[in-house]
DNA sequence: TGCAATTAGTTTCATTTGTAACTATACTGT
DNA sequence: ACAGTATAGTTACAAATGAAACTAATTGCA
């Protein structure tokens, strides 16, 4: 049967291009995280978000990572239960959770966020200064 | 406490903003085919490589889309199923399959095809022609 | 030849994931 | 005050996923 092909070119597509690309780094940045600290994708997450603006309740870190609340909640829990966050509700409001990362919990980002700073910088050295820019802003586009 | 931060700022770090904006844009172009036609993203993959490649084998379907075999094996079942694929095996090494969309298979994806462009036309729009050039370059780039 | 190693694809099983239902607390308007 | 609604978070259940085991066919090489 002869065809005439209406014309996707899936290695130009952009959804396409953009989740293999994404799909090789976010792995791959996963397998040197959870090697070493045994930690999944969506714990790792919440340790990083954490790290950085401690006190948040479950419910901002769902939207500060764009995660859905049921991983969250089990992040969460299996956080506690290795010792790396600690959990306080709020007296105004006793269903909100405020969560920080403990001693443990602050030991270990502190060791990872070396690993992806060098992670980042190496993906990055395949981009000139100009290059790193313009993918900056056209992120930033491309997040509306 | 007092904590120094060690610097891991999510909302600048790489994998993370790649992985937010794929994600999302990944998720409502699927809700686009998912709705409309009830196929998943596996499902869709296959086709769209076979719409524009027919006659691969599923293992070459694998290479091409980077999927693990296992979800492919089930989406070709699945499509088989629903009389969208036609299936043969190869003369030459009988494990081989060589698939083709059949004729309802490739209706659907003539009708899914402008759908993808039109919505990569609209994702492309927040970017100048300029910028649509840059964004090429820098993914052929981070692809290495 | 013939038997070990490899490859294509499927199936099994354990894990992960998301939707929907649920619990507990807080807010709203009367 | 209180009935109805909304919100934070968890749990239950069903679907999706991937690693590993499996089947069937092919290759390599002694």
């Amino acid at each position: 049967m002869t065809r005439q092909n209406p014309g996707l070119n899936l290695k130009e597509f952009l959804p396409y291009r953009l989740s293999i690309v994404t799909n090789r780094i976010s792995a791959s940045f996963a397998r040197l995280y959870s090697e070493r600290f045994n930690l999944s994708i969506p714990e790792w997450r919440v340790m990083a978000v954490l790290g950085q603006q401690p006190g948040l309740s479950a419910d901002e870190v769902c939207s500060e990572t764009e995660m859905d609340k049921v991983p969250v909640s089990r992040a969460v829990t299996k956080l506690l239960d290795k010792g790396l966050l600690d959990r306080d509700f709020s007296g105004d409001d006793r269903r909100r959770s405020i969560l920080h990362l403990s001693e443990a919990g602050y030991g270990m980002y502190a060791q990872i966020v070396p690993l992806a700073l060098s992670y980042e910088e190496e993906l990055k050295a395949v981009l000139t200064a100009d290059e790193q820019s313009q993918l900056d802003r056209l992120l930033d586009k491309l997040s509306v």
